[in-house]
DNA sequence: CGGATACTTGAGGGTTGTCAAAATATGTGG
DNA sequence: CCACATATTTTGACAACCCTCAAGTATCCG
């Protein structure tokens, strides 16, 4: 009953480790402050030193770093459930930022509860350390997106990756429709392309059938395909219950 | 004098965390088998389920992934003291490959080690998950160069990461010579180019007198020049002992 | 010493970037 | 609820960076 917002994190633990209740209900109770944000905010700074993680129960939110020259790289997009900074438990200063995409509610632990739970609940720990291992596994998997898939194939990727990810929270009934706050500028900078040729590639897609893009949504009208077409094979995303069938057109590793 | 070849890890973590003398002759005793491998060879390969984790204890091996169409990407490049596929111990299955560059002598320790060191000795779990999340900050700019910077920038940037990755190691007495057994290929796998292009890229970066490479050794002639052309800034490194002036020409967060 | 691997060079083409401006969508205040 | 300012998407023209293919040279290692 305590502050029940915080659901999206416990499924999504449960997915890489099964919890006790005493666990759960031991989670619910450490983040019990939440703050509201606007789209487009900034949440944490490049060089902060912040005192407490970040759960986010609503919202989409992407981390970042601008170089010198004033470019911009997207690292992440994350969804409900996710705990995207889990890393200032361990590195004191932010190399990076992150900022919201559409309103947002997090939640906030602070480091010495994460100190207490991981000690006390070693299971606990193991699940939030697993959790930004499959963080790092998507960043490689990104890194081979922008080194050596064209930009045909990154926007398919990234299409089929942010369907997974929305459909293991239950924000994608089925693989076919999500919601999609990306701008066609942040996208580019995700996928290390220009906004302009982000724009020419989505009307490929769009002309392929495979995709229709407006209001904020993404429909995909053949899965399949998509798949294909972006080279997707999820296991890097490390799902627990990647039953047969689940993600058509996933390959073996041949 | 257990395994005393081990020294490289142990001094590694406590980069990270200070530890104890009780925890460092755990650390030592626990990775008493040892393997060796010769270059260019598998040590782990994408789909495996490894039992152990591996330390790396001399050479140096990297990270890979072979996509469907016959495209490698590089993630990382692994120096002495680096426990490169921690994150087996939590994810079942290998999502990319490992390989030796050069001849390699590494350490085994078995996950059920690994699960009962980090829960008797949380410090030692958290130095070790501390430096999985340097991993991952490490693979962020690696995206930030391959999707930002130009192939210029790249290579110039690489070198200075590696520069000072075998600095902390004690591989590098100044920041100017290394050891660099990186073929050029390997380098295009590793930054999004082909090698044609790193070829043409290297001899800019000779003509304009930065560096000499030969006989896979690196020869840095001007370092602060070499980390302005790469904008190279290495906070993302979290190195503990990052004392002034240590890497000179590096500049606070704007 | 010889085969394999790595490096280098040339030519030409393609994917993607930049710049600029128009068209459309979005959101906020009155 | 409209109006206006702002943000986003779209289009065109052109250039640049980087890729592919191919062949020759140098180097390494057994």
């Amino acid at each position: 009953m305590i502050t029940p917002q915080i659901n999206p994190f416990i499924r999504k633990l449960e997915q890489l480790f099964p919890l006790t209740p005493e666990e759960k209900d031991l989670l619910q109770s450490s983040c019990s402050r939440t703050l509201e944000f606007r789209a487009d905010k900034d949440i944490v700074r490049e060089g902060e030193q912040p005192t407490d993680c970040n759960l986010l129960l609503e919202g989409m939110v992407f981390r970042y770093k601008v170089l010198e020259d004033g470019k911009r790289q997207i690292f992440s997009f994350h969804v409900p459930g996710d705990i995207y900074d889990a890393q200032s438990f361990l590195l004191e200063t932010m190399d990076h930022s992150v900022a919201t995409l559409t309103p947002c509610t997090i939640a906030l632990i602070p480091h010495e509860t994460m100190r207490q739970i991981t000690e006390k609940y070693p299971r606990i720990g193991r699940a939030i350390w697993k959790d930004t291992l499959v963080d790092a596994a998507i960043f490689r998997e990104w890194m081979a997106s922008i080194g050596r898939r064209s930009a045909y194939q990154r926007i398919a990727h990234i299409m089929c990756e942010m369907m997974v990810k929305l459909h293991t929270v239950g924000l994608a009934d089925d693989h076919r429709r999500i919601e999609w706050p990306i701008t066609q500028a942040e996208l580019g900078d995700a996928l290390g392309l220009s906004n302009v040729h982000v724009n020419r590639t989505l009307q490929e897609l769009r002309k392929h059938g495979l995709i229709t893009l407006k209001d904020s949504t993404l429909v995909v009208h053949d899965w399949e395909a998509l798949q294909r077409a972006a080279m997707f094979a999820p296991l890097y995303l490390h799902l627990k219950s990647d039953r047969p069938g689940r993600h058509n057109g996933e390959r073996p590793t041949a």
